[in-house]
DNA sequence: CACCTGTTATACAAATCATATAACAGGTGG
DNA sequence: CCACCTGTTATATGATTTGTATAACAGGTG
């Protein structure tokens, strides 16, 4: 299994973080299609946090698509969503972004330069996986 | 004064909101550096909000050094943040967003598709204004 | 039937969000 | 000096969110 590790200090919702690192895990392909996720119990053990809390971060994704729920087995990581239903909301939190990126004096090469960064350090962790990407080099 | 539209029914905080259009207004020079945003009374009474929200979302701007605040005349746009200081947040931010695109299949080139389309919207208000973009044609 | 899943119902404390009324400090202009 | 404008602060209130807690329920497995 992944690691998880929460900021208790962050201004940042717990479940929110698990949120964005299960998310992140799909990206990286540390957590692939069909993987099962630990129970909402195990998982609130292994960070220390509440059930529910964890609950609550699988019910957001489970809405989003990014897991569905077997009764048998628990919460399986599914990635099935098309480009088009998700496109607007990646597009509002996209801009939001890139405007404090120009704000902060980021040109549109400097941001194409970290979404590559971030983009290979996704792949990184894939290397040896055989997944097939749209990296190049 | 540019346009404020606050979603009332959104998830997002209304001073989120708020910061976000002023951060954006920026970004597409619609606010300009030196240029007198309204007084916390006035954006709440145009807004129909209350004058504390207003106070806060100008207070977070104030903090991420997006104004500064001159006693006489009020919170004026300035815009002097430095790349460094500013990027740990936008890179943690746009790892985020990365990590959901990825996941709803975009590539690393439709990232960037999606990158110089909103790089674009941002400089279109600012054709007749003789800034200075990064925008190619 | 025990045992594992997610899920739901409550309840509770703490924090956040938005509102409201009121006052204070500093700068401007009549 | 005095109204008048700024942002700012102090309190208070109500709604919502967050996280925790205990408990139970429904469905599938062995």
């Amino acid at each position: 299994m992944m690691y998880i590790e929460i900021d208790f200090s962050s201004d940042e919702a717990i479940y929110q973080q698990l949120c964005n690192q299960i998310i992140q895990g799909i990206a990286m392909s540390r957590l692939v299609d069909g993987e099962v996720l630990p129970s909402v119990r195990q998982m609130a053990e292994d960070i220390g946090i509440n059930m529910h809390t964890v609950n609550k971060a699988y019910t957001v994704l489970k809405q989003e698509g990014f897991v569905k729920v077997d009764r048998r087995r628990g919460a399986v990581v599914s990635v099935h969503a098309d480009k088009e239903k998700a496109l607007d909301q990646i597009r509002r939190d996209m801009r939001a972004v890139l405007a404090e990126a120009r704000c902060r004096n980021l040109s549109r090469e400097d941001v194409h330069r970290l979404v590559d960064e971030i983009y290979a350090s996704f792949a990184e962790a894939d290397a040896g996986t055989g997944t097939d990407t749209d990296l190049p080099g």
